[in-house]
DNA sequence: TTCTGTGAACGGATTCACAGCA
DNA sequence: TGCTGTGAATCCGTTCACAGAA
């Protein structure tokens, strides 16, 4: 399992951990590509051969082992463990952020909180006092944290993200609506649901009632 | 500009328009498409090819006249016109997104909302009161609506999804933490932070201080 | 027989490279 | 000279199809 495994690759295997996990909750304990395919939508042949980037985990004539398959993709994607988080840009949307369920179960965790608002400053949310910005910097040199979240206008985002990058960190959650300039050896995610409003609406004029994806 | 515009050209537009609206917000009137390039994180000539796709709007020699082409790239995409859409599931991420102030500027409003639990239903939320979920389908036939936004439990997402896709809808952002089965002709956006941080976590493991994208 | 794992074939998107216009 | 528009070449991910293990 060397070098070069496409990207495409690496973010389907979460979705398949996923759905894995539901399998498991109803108590299947094999599957075949077909099946997991049917459910979420993909050819049987991409799911064996995207796994068969990293092993041989299925048996022929059966199967793959639900738990088995679930393990080995938390250990390849580091599910097994816990991730720490820093956030930055405490408003409507950082605020949302924080106060979302969906993260800590999933074992990320968000350990500190940023603004640059002298009234956000010192506020309490959660078990989290929000620090004032200008201490990103320090706080990336103090302690550990893996990933930046980011919802802060698009004024400052690039800004904050190269503080982000100088600190070291090498994993970045963005909201805010810019196109961030990286190294690379930095991995960002955009969550943009504006331009995927923008780019349906391409369809819904009529363009093509084409497939959908 | 036939059928068959590949889908991934569809979904840059709108960065291209996003990019565009911040030059003309500074004043410039032409940039070329290196220059977009650059910004953007893209090849100059990804962005000439896309653009081919409809039409010849650059000058040889220029560049791209910046009003003119994002004028010509709102039209393709039908962002010179107001979208209207429902959301349902009123919980705290409905609400957040309810309360979202990005969305209007575009053009895309929330005309109705709706959840399926009774201390939520008949609640106001900014000029919206929120009706019961068993309306949806009605409320589909007699509003035109244009897009339906998803943000209930992944339990519950999948028969959200059909009644919208019954009512008529053929474009939907969804939230939930499911892969959506739709019919061809439906456009599904996904919008899934925790997906997004589980395919960075491969790269922080160190299986390869690889690319960022 | 069933279903995996995988080399080979395919298809489609990106990049190249250059002709042509301003 | 500078930069677009675009066929041709390239690259890369997906699908095919089948050998082989249970």
């Amino acid at each position: 399992m060397p070098l070069e495994i496409p990207e495409v690759v690496i973010e389907r295997l979460p979705v398949y951990a996923r759905a894995l996990a539901a399998l498991q909750a109803r108590g299947l304990d094999v599957v075949s590509s077909q099946e997991l395919g049917d459910q979420l939508g993909v050819t049987p042949a991409q799911i064996r051969k995207d796994l068969s980037y990293f092993g041989r985990f299925g048996k022929q004539g059966r199967g793959y082992n639900v738990n088995r398959l679930m393990e080995e993709l938390h250990q390849i994607l580091g599910l097994d463990r816990t991730w720490s988080m820093v956030l930055i840009g405490v408003g409507q949307l950082g605020r949302a952020i924080l106060q979302y369920g969906g993260f800590g179960p999933q074992g990320f965790h968000v350990i500190e909180a940023f603004d640059a608002s002298a009234e956000t400053v010192g506020e309490m949310i959660g078990p989290l006092t929000v620090r004032d910005v200008s201490e990103l910097g320090a706080v990336l040199r103090h302690r550990h944290v893996d990933i930046g979240i980011v919802s802060v206008p698009g004024e400052n985002a690039q800004r904050v993200i190269d503080t982000l990058v100088a600190g070291g960190i090498r994993a970045i959650l963005n909201y805010a609506p810019i196109a961030p300039q990286v190294p690379s050896g930095v991995h960002v995610r955009q969550i943009d649901p504006v331009l995927s409003l923008q780019s349906m609406t391409y369809y819904l004029k009529g363009n093509t009632a084409s497939a959908a994806k």
